[in-house]
DNA sequence: GAAAAAAATTTACGCGCGTAAAAAATATTG
DNA sequence: CAATATTTTTTACGCGCGTAAATTTTTTTC
């Protein structure tokens, strides 16, 4: 490496022999400039260790190479790790990943698109927080800028959705339960900070009907993302009120289970399918942590790595102007049998 | 708001009936301006919905207002956390805060701090991964980026460093974990991912010296980030072969404390503090899920809050041009006592 | 080897804004 | 009210790069 400062394109240019329209060219798309030529660009940055402005760049694109990825709240680690199957797509793609989370919180969500707009990204990849206010301001960013929603559905929003079956991850469990045991309460919240809740509640009682069983959803208290506290003191008040009809719950997801399970630990409940068992606990959504609660909790796996692919896909597809022939995606769940069911 | 489409400066100057450099100082700062003046800017904002081309303004801006915030694994919810923390702190203090993940991987970090470099930030707040042979690199960038270190500390290396007394923390839990029942062994990783490992190892043999006991550290296989899984594996091990020492086994960090209270599990072995138990178990770092293990982790929490405001502080001291006193800070933990010791 | 095609160069302008200097307008002070 | 201080305007240049058009050079084709 040189110890010469190379600050502009025009003095690369000069350095490397080239003129600075061939050099530019070759930034915008390295295959564009002979392979010869190419060879020697690259030589000069090794040797220079030259990198455009990134902001002059952008200034004059039509597009950027940035696209957003936003989801409601990184510190869910079933966010963090949709957020991390994402950005790495992206970078193989060669493009530019910027991350934020709404922390749950609406305002901060609007602030966001606000901020992801003035970046005039490619495109953006959002998991919308799903609460009424932001409607309105979601539909207008997305016919401004390229944009896929992912895990959580609005309807007529972007260019498409890629997320999960919910209904056939809380048919598939029921199935499972039914077939091996008392057919399950569901456990939720009675106001979800995330959609999906809604349906797999509905997936639940269609299921329950089709098996000629009736029902019982409870209910319980609590606002936010604190799902586990939620579970924990939601889930112990309905143990002590004797509120489950059957011996089985099924949490509207893994994270309320494992709060849930703490409340049964507590309450010195045993919980397990084997017969010196008081109750079977199953989530959905297969948790990085579901694997070590104990008993291992029974769950459904959301494909992570098929709903990161297709979002990707998806929003490239559009960016690259290929046609987009799907513009509702949802992947199937796994069962992942564990010990709690 | 108007229907009309402002797209330059100059365009908003003439519809808010101002000159340019007036709207340009007042977005480099609104105090710079008469507040008659910032009043007609701000209605005029209002109404046109005008935002600056970022890209314009940040290429000849000396310093532009993006920070950096470089984890080196969002998946972990630990450092989702201070993530979070780090964020809404910046926020508040009107800068404008990107997060990345190194995911673990030396290569990414690098590819993050050159982006960051071309970025141009004001500052930069970076956990680093703490592997070799990223040391030359880091020492690079922070000579030419202001940058603030946190939670894992890097000798003579940028602005200063703001975490936990990771001593300390092992102290404050072997005294307890003395004082209540027999002495702790050890359970680590052979290879730690994080740095901070090697403190706490270090601050057990210190303590348990000074208190007379014979210290007994088993290490365990495996490398990477899946911390539950290694010390659930390892730690199943470590019980078969019977390589504890004592009925109290202190885990170097929560997610592998987590993962050893699975492998007891499997095996039956009754962890708590209670006289018809047969191990107990404590972990550090107050991980979010620890509340919700079975039995409840007993652990030493980090001051989350400390440290973040302490990271943000620090750097924006320095890129405030206020002098920085303290350049080593760190803060001490708290002793969380639930049921597993 | 000449003709055609492809690639690189030259020239020149524009992007949207920062910012400096001097002049003009407005506000503050006693 | 004049004198001074503060704020705003006018004018003008520069940042680093995208990109278009015309020209020249290099490569490919037969």
């Amino acid at each position: 490496m040189s110890g010469v400062k190379i600050n502009t394109m025009e003095e690369f240019a000069t350095v490397s022999g080239l003129s600075r329209p061939t050099i530019s060219k070759y930034f915008n798309d390295p295959k564009s400039v002979r392979s010869s030529t190419r060879a020697r660009i690259e030589a000069a940055i090794a040797e220079y260790d030259y990198h455009p402005n990134i902001y002059a760049m952008n200034q004059n694109r039509k597009l950027t190479n940035n696209v957003g990825i936003v989801v409601p709240y990184i510190s869910d680690p079933v966010f963090a790790e949709h957020a991390r199957a994402l950005e790495e797509k992206c970078i193989e793609a060669g493009f530019r990943p910027t991350l934020f989370s709404s922390h749950g919180a609406p305002e901060l969500e609007v602030e966001i698109l606000d901020l992801l707009r003035s970046l005039k990204p490619a495109g953006v990849m959002l998991a919308p927080l799903g609460r009424t206010p932001n409607k309105a301001v979601i539909e207008k960013f997305c016919s401004d800028v390229p944009t896929v929603l992912f895990d959580s559905y609005l309807p007529d929003t972007g260019l498409g959705f890629v997320g999960s079956n919910n209904s056939q991850f809380a048919k598939l469990m029921i199935d499972y339960l039914c077939r091996t045991g008392e057919p399950p309460c569901f456990l939720e919240m009675k106001t979800p900070a995330n959609p999906n809740a809604n349906r797999r509640r509905i997936a639940y009682l269609e299921a329950m009907d089709a098996l000629g069983f009736d029902p019982c959803v409870v209910g319980i208290d609590g606002t936010g993302w604190a799902f586990e506290e939620i579970g924990r003191s939601g889930g112990a008040r309905a143990l002590i009120e004797k509120s489950f009809s059957s011996n089985t719950v099924l949490c509207s997801n893994d994270r309320l289970a494992i709060g849930f399970l703490t409340a049964c630990f507590e309450q010195k409940i045993r919980v397990g399918r084997e017969s010196d068992c008081d109750i079977r606990v199953a989530g959905m959504d297969d948790h990085p942590f579901s694997r070590y609660t104990c008993p291992p909790l029974t769950t459904v796996a959301q494909d992570f790595n098929s709903v990161s692919k297709g979002t990707v896909d998806l929003l490239l597809d559009a960016i690259e102007g290929r046609d987009i022939s799907e513009t509702y995606t949802i992947f199937d769940g796994r069962l992942v049998m564990r010990e709690s069911a």
